[in-house]
DNA sequence: AGCTCATCTTGACAATGCTTAGATCGAACC
DNA sequence: GGTTCGATCTAAGCATTGTCAAGATGAGCT
């Protein structure tokens, strides 16, 4: 499978590279239409093959999704990294981090529903479907360990305050997907103002549990 | 519109009530398939019918699965309401409200499941579709303006508080619907323990706010 | 050159959402 | 009571989808 394709290469084999061609096709559709156009026709067509064509390089549609999903969370790490200082406070990475989450959700609606999509639809395949957003998981462990005020000796504890802070990213990120928030928004002077308002509930994970 | 059918009575109309027979066919479908097998035609034929003739009782399929989302919000509704006494602590109650959102979600995941993908799918009436919704969400709110530790009268605080709480809940009800979480759930001694755990991080919302 | 095999196309099948045209039958009106 | 009306249901069909089997194509090795 040698792919000798410079720019727009000599087209050495039949195409080159199909999967590249049909995961950009893909991102195409899904940027376009949004995630209920995906289908693997509609990919075949905007990548200039037949219907039948993307068969030889995934198993079923599902393993398209799970591909686009792989992308997606690569993606989704880079931008939480990217808007989180690893040097700053611990309290405000961990806000930066579920901001960036949500901004990203928002930001590619259609790409995070295909991410959660075929998680669900996966359940057959779990490791593969869910090493992909083992990265991004770790980012956020890693702040929350910072934030040193869950004993670190109790792993259970830690862990538990990981799933619920990405639970509730998760959450509002589905959430901010379809319900407007606005009069609230408004009240707060913006969305990213309303997002920081919410996550800022995350910061508090773990602290609260200290109480008497 | 009259139907007069005490028991299996005389079928008075063409069929009687066929819009209550095809959402019970739905929710048949829905348990016995899951709901990627819920189709207009499969509801039909399960309700002994025509594949057109859902037609004359919902618009859309997605009208179909408006409706089956709202009684799913009733019930939701319901049972949150059962799970958690009205008399007791607030904080308690708060999280078993969480529980108890969760544990339908995993009871009835094809249902829980037709109840977002539906919001989602309706961004033309975000009305009629989030209305449903109203009666669980307020349940919370009292419960968390109960809990007193947000001032009463900065609404937007509490809102704010609200909504971290039912997103979270919220996204680990959709976390526990395709992840594990086997060796958690194994260390804490079971799988309410371990949601109990998580949710736990829920009545410390607001709390945590009053630190210095 | 000739063989091989992955790649791609053609053509097909079943299922789905939805529409249009027609059949059916309760009910209201004369 | 008979007729008309209109809501309800069926029949038939269209476009689209996921998927498969059979054949064409052509790159790369011997």
């Amino acid at each position: 499978m040698k792919l000798t394709c410079p720019i727009t290469g000599p087209k050495p084999y039949h195409h080159g590279d199909l999967r590249r061609a049909l995961l950009d096709a893909a991102s195409r559709v899904l940027e376009r239409e949004g995630p209920t156009a995906l289908s693997l026709r509609a990919v075949a067509r905007e990548a200039g093959v037949s219907p039948a064509a993307p068969y030889h390089h995934f198993k079923d549609k599902s393993e398209l999704m799970l591909a686009i999903s792989e992308e997606g969370f690569d993606q989704l790490y880079d931008f939480m990294r990217q808007s989180s200082d690893p040097d700053g406070p611990p309290m405000e990475r961990v806000a930066a981090i579920g901001v960036a989450y949500v901004e990203f959700a928002k930001a590619h609606p259609s790409i995070y529903r295909v991410m959660y999509d075929c998680s669900r639809d996966l359940e057959a395949l779990p490791d593969k479907a869910h090493k992909a957003e083992d990265g991004a998981y770790s980012l956020l462990k890693k702040a929350m360990i910072d934030l040193g005020v869950v004993s670190s000796d109790q792993e259970v504890d830690l862990e538990l305050a990981c799933i619920a802070a990405w639970c509730a990213a998760h959450g509002l990120a589905e959430m901010v997907g379809f319900r407007q928030f606005d009069s609230l928004k408004a009240k707060m002077g913006g969305e990213k103002a309303f997002l920081a308002g919410v996550l800022s509930h995350l910061g508090t994970f773990g602290q609260a549990r200290n109480r008497g």
